[in-house]
RNA sequence: GGCCCGUUGGUCAAGCGGUUAAGACGUCGCCCUUUCACGGCGGAGUGACGGGUUCGAUUCCCGUACGGGUCACCA
């Protein structure tokens, strides 16, 4: 049988790498096999309705290169796939378990189960006292007539234990006293998360349900509605949970499951902040899955590789830190790896910032490519194409180089009355100062570090002397040039 | 607190009873060099703890500790 996974999104306006990362397994267990997966859209809590929240993730899935074979936007043979869509077909579900006898209607008040919860002795079980489960036919009849609102509860065994398998972390066994009789229908008419889910994936013929492993331990309770509708229980996948850090007050750090606080760890905030989606598709793929066979110690994957390498048995079982040291680095390999056309593609919004001409991206691509983690550090590091400071003249005295403000300034002289003569080619510039060192049995940098530092105004330029000369050009570069020299010699 | 799950270096992790306990990020050092990088080479750094089982445990079992998750008319 085919395979079929699904990702199913409640609508926030926010998606984190977390759900993105259950999105790619989902995928990438469906699509390893030749299955499908499915895109469906959670929606039944109205309160917490935002207005373009579907759109992102949408966007989040297009850009991240996971693609649905079913869904809102593409339609399927299982629609509709907004829950909100689907109102009706819920109830009915529930109310057959009702005549069944494996759910009872609820009329109790939410001030009743507050009450409840809160005069709950320390270490006693906390749940539904299960009040309305033995109503008498007449009483509930009485209060459907007088309109009171009611729940729909199904009735969870009361004793022993449930024992389910997971792909990941094999048998699971919990006790049925911690299973609460669930809420299937809230008081609204709407079905709850738990009950539209499990509807939703046996109607729409999911095979695995691949999702985190805060489910762990309420799975039985979605056993026990498949089993009260005598349907097929899915696989189980559960995923180890991301972690994010946070630093309290007091300099002390503590992981926990990803979610909003944790900063900057929605998708979209991600890419603005200038990573690849591919890097962090890349990234959050080995973030709790390793490859194996002749992928393993493999680092960078495409998507295509992903879906050829992905292994349920390479699923790790504890919970992994997100790290952003490592995501750089896959982002710099993606950069390093581009073809020109899309370097310059992602590049070009910072080159037009300084009015770069075309004629230069030959020479930004080969010195920005291999010295950039993120597109966004190209504006800081071109900086000083347009920002020319009075900078502190101690930048001309560096021991690496061999230079001082003394050979400083004897090699501006020097230097400044060859490059008026010189072409303005990298090449020429290059030959002159060192030919330059050469006539002056001086090393290399000893020309060349003061020439960069006059020219660029800071120590850390991308590219060497020749390359900030050609970038800033002739003109420019003899005028700041001429200008250092002038303050180093104190005119 | 009850229940569930987990625990290999700072982080991601391989391993599945016998290994000098892979690899990657980060970090440190050296080399290259016209700065910073890139690149190359090298170093430091790991099986939570205590009991078993076994000729032999990182690998299996049991406790303890620690960490995480979960206990909604939220999803």
């Amino acid at each position: 049988m085919k395979i079929r996974t699904r990702f199913a999104p409640s609508p926030t306006g926010f998606m984190h790498v977390g759900n993105l990362r259950t999105a790619l397994y989902e995928f990438l267990t469906a699509k390893h096999e030749g299955g499908d997966f499915i895109l469906r859209i959670e929606d039944t809590d109205q309160e917490r309705f935002v207005e373009g929240a579907t759109d992102v993730i949408y966007n989040t899935l297009k850009t991240a290169g996971i693609t649905h074979d079913e869904g809102p936007d593409i339609g399927g043979d299982f629609g509709p796939y907004v829950q909100s869509e689907r109102l009706s077909m819920y109830k009915p579900y529930a109310e057959q378990l009702v005549k069944e006898g494996k759910a009872y209607y609820c009329f109790c008040t939410k001030e009743r189960l507050e009450e409840l919860r809160a005069s709950a002795k320390e270490g006693e079980v906390v749940g539904y006292d299960r009040h309305c489960r033995n109503l008498s036919e007449e009483e509930v009849k009485k209060n459907l007539d007088a309109g009171i609102p009611y729940v729909i509860r199904q009735k969870a065994p009361l004793e022993g234990e449930s024992t389910y398998h997971d792909l990941v972390y094999g048998d699971i066994t919990i006790p049925n006293e911690e299973l609460d009789d669930q809420i299937l229908i809230k008081a609204d008419g709407f079905p709850t998360y738990n009950f539209a889910n499990v509807i939703d994936d046996h109607t729409m013929g999911i095979t695995h349900v691949v999702r985190g492993s805060e489910y762990l331990s309420s799975t039985p309770k979605y056993n026990a509605l498949y089993d009260a509708f005598g349907w097929e229980i899915p696989t189980y996948i559960h995923l180890p949970l991301i972690m994010g850090k946070t630093v309290d007050e007091n300099g002390e750090t503590t992981v926990s499951k990803l979610s909003k606080r944790h900063g900057s760890t929605g998708f979209e905030d991600l890419v603005k902040d200038g990573y690849l989606p591919e890097a962090i598709i890349n990234y959050i793929a080995l973030l709790g899955w390793a490859p194996a066979g002749e992928y393993e110690n493999r680092e960078i994957f495409t998507m295509d590789e992903l879906i050829k390498a992905f292994d349920i048995k390479g699923i790790s079982k504890s919970p992994s830190v997100f790290d952003y040291d490592k995501l750089l680095w896959i982002n710099a390999e993606y950069i390093k790896a581009m073809d020109d056309d899309t370097f310059i593609a992602h590049a070009k919004p910072f080159f037009d910032k300084y009015g770069i001409s075309d004629d230069k991206y030959p020479l930004l691509i080969e010195i920005l490519k291999p010295r950039i983690t993120k597109f966004t550090e190209i504006e800081e590091k071109l900086a000083f194409l347009a920002d020319y400071p009075d900078f502190d003249l101690a930048l001309f005295e560096h021991k690496k180089s061999k230079s001082t403000r003394e050979t400083s300034i004897d090699a501006l002289e020097a230097a400044t009355k060859i490059l008026e003569g010189t072409d303005w080619t990298r090449e020429a510039i290059s030959g002159a100062m060192t030919d330059l060192a050469a006539s002056k049995e001086v090393k290399n940098s000893v020309i060349m570090w003061p020439v960069r530092i006059a020219a660029a105004g800071v120590a850390v330029t991308p590219g060497g002397c020749a390359e900030v000369l050609i970038l800033l050009g002739k003109e420019e570069s003899m005028r700041r040039i001429n200008k250092a020299l002038g303050r180093l010699k104190g005119v």
